[in-house]
DNA sequence: TATGAATGAGCCTTCATTCAT
DNA sequence: CATGAATGAAGGCTCATTCAT
């Protein structure tokens, strides 16, 4: 969330202000998510993130109409906007499906779990069913495109007759559950019982999917 | 927060003033309960808490001096205050270690997993961070308690030659995952997407344990 | 809206409180009634209304939920509950319908057109196009019993065979057009050029009234 | 209003954009009439009247000093600076000083009444009182002029002997009362019940000329 | 003991005006 | 000349808490 050195602001300054006007939205996205995560949705004071993002409060009202488009900005900075990508890169890998799923999982801890974009999963646990709009919004933006890429791995697998599932749905969840315990660990928990040692993630995503994969991978 | 039959409210009119007086708190508890379960903490008003209880907003300041106390107030009558009992049953079990942490975890969901006082947790979850004095509250009175019950239960393991514990701690834990979990899946996923099969949760509860049990076990 | 002599609130100092109860809607309507017609709708804070009626802003909505609802009480209560009354009154009516029109108009100056009531037509007038839900209110609650409290009366006319119309809508405006100017002369000629000597209302209604009678009466 | 053809817009761009620096300020009254009439002064935002005329809100600041030296610069534009003309028409008139007042009132209705400009009066008497600058702007330059305008004409009556008027003030009043009648009526009744047929206004001056006149010329 | 009227700090949002570029 | 990013005071509304009755 620093400035880092940049050139510009230094060698010319007619076009300082042009390039603030290009970082704004993203100092102030960037206060907004360092704030929501740490405060949630209804704690967090517009005001304290302008503040934050070293702004006037009527600025970010000039980016962004209301605090709830501020924070449905953050979620598709984040969470929303990348499922694009994330399909893309599922197209190609190489492995099996069983490797996929691994990796997969890997792939989330490292841009979502131990980022704080994995806040925005907790203040939705946390405050969804109060803000309704923001729940729908989340749940067309998030939930169901995760859900459908989460789908598309299994499908994969069953397409090339490596797993084995009664149930898609059921399977999808399985791998959701340990994501959403990672999660409230981290912000819960561990919030509230900082001496505690954390769990160590990675070594438990990897068990939690062996005793997954060995649930639905067929048998030879 | 059930009201048992008692004599007094039928005999004598003057003792039903009396009887209503004392009854109070737990009426204001028990409405105060189901308002913070369905709200949370912070969008819960105090007068919607006096009213469902039938009672005004300043009688509910008579028995409560703040909002902060009253919620610590449901957290002793819903959780806290029962570690002395479950202790007592604790001392008296007959069986196995093993069929004592089955037992636990069983106890656990039918008293506090399936009751609202479940949404407690979930509370203390989303919005401990925000409120420190809260969270301070629920560390001394549930947290630290909890975790000595289930230490004590790993203990009697440990000392009768029944388990294999290199580190104590991380058993707590081991335990204390799969109850987040079902509390976070019950209030956070399912209010999310309602549509969905709930997991199952006393086998889900079973498999978890044995699964535990199975690397905390003494091999013979 | 000063708070005249009341013998209660110097002996029953128990009556106070609840007293001031009662009065606390009627001061706030007054204070409202007030500050609406001197500053408008919009340019009117509900805090000054407050204060002016010796309360905190938090008190006033204690008695109506928003600016909009206590703009609405204000026009029940000055207007829009009166057409009851005025309804009845029309039908004891023992004279002519000439005299009866004569009659509704100077009843209509001494009751809304010289009082504080008349600043509620101006506002609608200025800021009715603004307020959508305010103008539609009005329509319903004034406008429409106002027209058919005229239509009443002239079709009692019609009904005697005292009066001769051809278009019974074309007559309520010709009503109403004398009224409308009275109001606008007072609060914007009268407020812009307070010098100049005002027109005099009531020979001013008793003026127009003629004309319009001229031409609706029945020749004989 | 309008944007008359101009050669220079064609034939030199060098001249384009210093026709377009001269054309700015029209532009800008244009559109500031437009939504001052729609909206109201406070309602109205500097912002949209920018927009509306293609230019930043920067730049009107830089034409006009405040929104109310742009609201100043609109009557003037409409209103105030077209009484020169309009006093120089009256010296030339030929009739009797009856088809003056005729004439002068058809012409009102052409020139403003009919048009935006009517807009202007309405602001007036619904804001004026809560922009005393604004008003006293308007006392000056509109009210003051039209109404020694109005005396001039019925001064002339006078002077050839055609007119008997006692007070020729209340006479003044007389010519105005159904101007501003019409003007309320278009802009606030119309607009409140549009479904309503309209006053048709050329026919409603003539009469109420014609009995002004009956009052005001000398029998013989 | 019980009531509920009263308070006032706090929050989101708007908009005329300024000024660096 | 022109831009538009930035400001900050102001306003409607909420709600935990107090206190006179």
């Amino acid at each position: 969330m620093s400035t880092p050195f940049d050139p510009l602001s230094i060698c010319c300054p007619t076009a300082r202000r042009s390039r603030r006007k290009e970082a704004r939205p993203g100092e102030l996205l960037s206060a907004a998510l360092d704030l929501f995560v740490e405060k949630g949705y209804a704690a967090t004071r517009v005001e304290e993130v302008a503040a934050r993002a070293g702004v006037s409060k009527g600025t970010l009202f000039l980016y962004f109409p209301s605090k709830e488009a501020l924070f449905q900005a953050v979620v598709r900075d984040n969470i929303a906007g990348r499922f694009a990508e994330w399909n893309a890169e599922l197209d190609d890998f190489p492995g099996t499906s069983a490797e996929l799923v691994h990796h997969a999982m890997r792939q989330w801890w490292e841009r979502i779990g131990q980022t704080q974009a994995a806040g925005i999963t907790k203040i939705m646990m946390s405050e969804g069913p109060l803000f309704p709009e923001l729940a729908a919004f989340y749940q067309n933006e998030v939930i169901a495109p995760g859900h459908a890429l989460l789908r598309r791995i299994l499908q994969r697998g069953l397409d090339r007759g490596e797993f084995h599932l009664p149930n898609l749905d059921w399977a999808v969840y399985s791998l959701i559950a340990p994501m959403i315990f990672l999660v409230m660990w981290r912000y819960s928990m561990a919030a509230c019982c900082p001496s505690e040692r954390a769990i160590d993630p990675l070594p438990f995503i990897e068990t939690q999917v062996n005793l997954l994969l060995m649930g639905m991978q067929v048998r030879r």
